[in-house]
DNA sequence: GTCTATACGAAGATAGAC
DNA sequence: GTCTATCTTCGTATAGAC
């Protein structure tokens, strides 16, 4: 509990995330995020008693808060100022990552695990997914939308922002990406105001 | 080459298919696909002498074809039957799979081995995903619709449908995908001609 | 309390018996 | 040509020394 240990654990989970992103969910092992967080194996269950799970699902919740707080943030100027930052921030994970990252939340969603149901990670990532439909939908709605036309959209904005982060790794190109966030923009702007 | 054989090569990339779809790509092993294929360990090195990295290149390039040719059939009657017949097929490998299933080209594309490059799979489901998206482009711009605006919505279709599959198998539920569903109808209907 | 050493299983791949 | 048995590596997890 003190900062020691927590540094550790911020650095294992935020390497989780990571590995999450690039490798997917059941390469990202153990062994290599307590390696990358300078850490002795066995100090893992130390800090993770319940092992991957716990890892992965802390993972998937930080990963998932980061983009909810900038999201908010930007979306306090507008449903186009909160899609914009919503698009800006996969953008870089792909291009800084040269189409090698993509969404740690995602990876949880599309690897059922062989062993056993470890269902908590899966409702974590669920959870993600629908705190940022409801922060894009409620700005959506404060703008002029009705309930059910806020909500569609606002799905529609997270499935094709996933989406076009799958072609854009594929394809190892940007294109998709644009092309997506372009029509998301009209979209947005279509009917509410700005 | 004779037809027994090709009988288990049909079978083992069949099976590596649903699983890339169920498991992801780290998950989906040699060992139980040529099981499930009712065939002994060896003789998979037999029929896919590059083993993992061929049988997962075959599986992909199947599964894309299937899609293709049901999308390129229903296309003919037009980009909003074309649309429909792509949503009700994954729509129903979502549903008959209790929303265990997605889909086997989106899983290579989320997760780079760790091992070493093995970028043919990967090249493969790019194939994929740029077939599906040249299909409906085509379509699209036969009805009406400028080059430049066909090609975008395309891509915006196959991103939106393989982002809600990810919502759907997170949330368990199909109504992140008949809110997608319901929204790329309306796109398509805009201004392509019926 | 921390961490080394290890148990145990499963993965990809292959050698070599039939 | 087919398939059994095995090699090697890596995974999760833990026992027990400090």
């Amino acid at each position: 509990m003190n900062s020691r240990q927590s540094n550790v654990r911020q650095r294992v989970v935020a390497a989780a995330a990571e590995m999450l992103a690039r490798h997917g969910l059941n390469a990202t092992s153990i062994r290599e995020m307590i390696k990358r967080a300078k850490a002795p194996l066995g100090s893992a269950y130390h800090h993770f008693p319940q092992g991957k799970e716990q890892v992965v699902l802390e993972a998937v919740a930080f990963a998932g808060a980061q983009v909810s707080h900038s999201l908010e943030r930007h979306l306090q100027a507008g449903p186009v100022a909160g899609l914009r930052s919503f698009l800006s921030m996969w953008r870089e994970v792909l291009i800084r990552s040269d189409f090698r990252m993509g969404c740690p939340v995602m990876a949880v969603a599309v690897e059922e695990p062989v062993g056993e149901a470890a269902k908590r990670p899966l409702e974590a990532a669920a959870k993600v997914f629908a705190d940022w439909e409801g922060k894009l939908a409620a700005a959506l709605q404060v703008h002029g939308r009705d309930a059910r036309s806020a909500a569609e959209l606002a799905t529609l904005i997270v499935a094709s922002v996933e989406g076009a982060i799958v072609l854009c790794r594929a394809r190892r190109s940007i294109s998709p990406f644009d092309k997506v966030a372009r029509q998301l923009e009209g979209l947005v702007h279509a009917q509410a105001s700005h």
